[in-house]
DNA sequence: TATACTGTATTAAGTGATTAATACAATAAA
DNA sequence: TTTATTGTATTAATCACTTAATACAGTATA
């Protein structure tokens, strides 16, 4: 668990961001455990209501579930990890677009760009 | 001249954005006049002082110069303007490619879709 | 000449989001 | 039965941004 933080962005969004790649790119199980609130904390350097905040959107956005006071746990349901990946995609793919259209770039300009700069490195 | 909003971003930040896709755009003539702060704010609904930030920055960024109290005027400095684009192009991409590895799409699959979606409508 | 524009600067107040400090109840484990 | 760890809730403090109220000097225009 290591995340680099911007200053733009509120610091439990970039958290929650966090747990959705992680989730898009399948690291997680479905039902696995994840670090408590005040562990997350220390790992990340935050303040535990900052990941307090996070956790409580996510298990709002269904991506997690808490059983009493047991330590809260990703999703069991395939059907919304699946969609966690989607939307990621489609948000990036939106704001690309946007940008392109924004600046009248050519789109197979905007292509060759996305194609070199993704080969190198 | 015509901005919407959004509540992520600050406004004096989002006007500099809109101007420099004005200029990435071409829709600017090196040396021309653009609005006073107060007409400025007035025509996006705006405080002036809100304007006058944004004003500021674009001038400390070279984007815009103004002599004595004359209305202030798009740089001369055609190889600046020539930046402005290359920067908004560079960072939409690396934006994008950053997204695209995050979550682990592959190349093709980004590209087919960034190809579907700017040609719809 | 008087009026209405320019740009610029200073200071203060307000507003909402974010972070921080602290406490409480419940559960698991030593 | 303590002790530590869990999630949760409440309140306060902090911070960036925005707005606001003025003021001043220079310039164009009526």
């Amino acid at each position: 668990m290591d995340v680099k933080f911007n200053n733009r962005d509120p610091v439990y969004v970039q958290v929650i961001r966090h747990f959705k790649e992680q989730i898009a790119t399948g690291l997680f199980e479905p039902g696995q455990e994840i670090p408590s609130r005040r562990e997350l904390a220390n790992q990340l350097k935050i303040n535990p209501n900052t990941a307090q905040r996070a956790y409580k959107e996510m298990e709002e956005q269904g991506l997690i579930f808490t059983e009493g006071n047991l330590p809260s746990r990703i999703t069991k349901d395939e059907q919304v990890l699946k969609m966690v990946r989607e939307e990621l995609i489609l948000e990036a793919v939106d704001a690309f677009v946007h940008s392109v259209r924004s600046i009248n770039l050519p789109l197979h300009e905007a292509l060759t760009l996305v194609q070199n700069t993704y080969e190198r490195e």
